[in-house]
DNA sequence: GCCATCCACTTACGCGCTTCAGTGTGGTGT
DNA sequence: ACACCACACTGAAGCGCGTAAGTGGATGGC
């Protein structure tokens, strides 16, 4: 059933087109500086290249100048929101603008050990990496070992996202501790495969609690009748406060309790983490944990400089709490 | 301050390492078929690559065998969701487990024409676009053009995405009036990138109110407190129901009544789109459109399947009413 | 008038890989 | 004993490009 297979245009094709060699095309596609080309020349080729619709293969360029133009934005280790999409989108026309070609990997959070990221890193053999939420060190050297030259990360050097998801859980449990909690639960989301992350949560979480005192007893997001069952059991206990692994828990922390009658946050607090804009929406709306300061830091303006790996995207993440309604 | 440059492995240091060629090594590591290759040479080359830590070059294979390896999955005409987040994560896992490079792009609300998209499979040359919203026959064209030989979308040929939108908030409206409601507002997402996309949902949902002789007043999802007098107002003045963009809007919709001591669904009632598991989560239960015929459906399971082209991704997504407690 | 420059190009190599077309060796069939 | 063939490989071409090195012709200086 073969057709036409119309075969891809190449430099060779411009050359022959403009009546040039094809080292005199590639000089003038790519401004290569320290040659000379009149102005004449320049534009036959140009027009040529495309009236061809030519399109360099960025594979063959990849291949002979050992660089690629690839440019991994790699959002995997900080939750998606508006904030890592405008920045994700104003870099990647950025960096079209200039020729490089980007390639997003999102967050998809079951990715603990950034393996895609270093998967991409070793195949695409990117010519930078634009880590958004950040890069431990061992990540970073896995990175460096296959090849990628420039990494840009918020902060080089310090807390990965990896530690800050226990870490995370700690601010949560400090916080309910300050507000006079002692007896608190921990939810953990019921998907197997946000288990791993959830051990981290947990674990972070229990530190806290041992440090400040509190008693922590951890179970999973249930079904809503049975969640409800058991949040009014375990207040009946003397718990008065749930800490949620994320925003999204917590959203289903709050329906059982509205559905058990346990006035939040009355009767019981409820925290989670992340700062979604669900955050806003629930009633009463969620005191949870954000990981990014100010959504204006993340709008990068300068590619030039992230680029240059001279500017830190989310300068020092800190965790802080948002205090809304719930806790 | 160049250092010691670490070159990079490449095949001939395997084929020098066990001592065969650079051939074999190539068709020992693609199991090239036809090729008649001994267990034991072939255990060699493989311990030679895992020690050497060989990972082949996927320009240099993309060169010389005029296909890469690499697959676009493409959601940029299908807004953001758990549907879409779970469907790209089991087919990215799927894909580097059979040796393809992955590459996403992401719903942006600005790629109307997919340039984006375009411009990606230029460069990139992947052997395959996975678009998970449907592709419309111009774009699908232009890809054509661009070299990629398998292009793999939903119900190939008929509605895209882009048309089932609106058809999705038809569903809603349809349901609403048939419960006897007559005066319903539409709630639209506040972020600007969604605007477009709330247009056509807007656009279904006129269409069916008109023709279900309903009263439609659209308003954007307005901070809580505002949003909140807004509902108590409109409900006030005879509406009866809210149909909101989507299941993160309508958990807005949800606080806001909640807040405004409007009952759900008692004096109002609330219904979403995309049955996200959040829907299971808020109190009372979201009542919504599910695109999918149980969520199990989004879940790509046989990668083998799509890459072969013979699975429509979503097949046939006939919306459905979820009927949960809201409406 | 002659060599040095500059200009405007071209020639040719090699990046790392796939793959086609061999090549030598040992075993079978007759 | 010889042809034949499967086996287990190897050699080398070439994918599309960047780029170092070269080439021939027009100027310029002295």
């Amino acid at each position: 059933m073969a057709s036409q297979e119309s075969r891809r245009i190449t430099a060779a094709d411009v050359a022959r087109a403009s009546g040039v060699s094809r080292a005199t095309v590639s000089y003038v596609l790519n401004d290569t500086p320290g040659q000379t080309i009149p102005e004449s020349t320049r534009q036959r080729v140009q027009q040529a290249a495309d009236e061809l619709g030519y399109v360099p293969s960025i594979h063959a360029r990849a291949l002979a100048s050992r660089s690629t133009g690839i440019v991994v934005i790699d959002s995997s280790t900080i939750p998606p929101g508006a904030l890592v999409a405008g920045a994700t989108r104003s870099l990647s026309r950025g960096l079209v603008d200039r020729g490089y070609v980007p390639v997003v990997n999102q967050y998809t959070g079951a990715d603990e050990a950034g393996e895609v990221l270093v998967t991409l890193a070793q195949r695409l053999q990117p010519v930078a990496v634009v880590a958004l939420g950040g890069l431990d060190p061992a990540l970073t050297a896995l990175l460096e070992q296959a090849g990628v030259e420039r990494i840009v990360a918020p902060s080089p050097g310090d807390d990965p996202a990896s530690e800050r998801i226990g870490e995370l859980a700690e601010v949560q449990i400090a916080y309910l501790a300050d507000r006079g909690h002692r007896r608190v639960v921990y939810v953990t989301p019921a998907e197997p495969e946000l288990a791993a992350l959830a051990e981290l949560r947990l674990a972070g979480a229990r530190g806290a609690a041992a440090a400040h005192d509190v008693s922590l007893t951890a179970i999973p997001l249930h079904e809503q009748e049975h969640l409800a069952d058991e949040l009014a059991r375990l207040h009946a206990d003397g718990a008065t406060a749930v800490a949620a692994y994320n925003d999204e828990v917590a959203v289903g922390v709050l329906g059982a309790a509205a559905r058990a009658g346990v006035d939040v946050p009355g009767a019981l607090a409820v925290i989670g983490i992340d700062d979604l804009p669900l955050a806003r929406r629930t009633h009463p709306q969620l005191t949870t944990v954000s990981q990014s300061d100010g959504a204006a830091q993340l709008e990068i303006v300068d590619v030039d400089a992230v680029l240059a790996g001279r500017t830190a995207i989310l300068p020092h993440p800190r965790p802080r709490v948002v205090v809304r309604g719930s806790a």
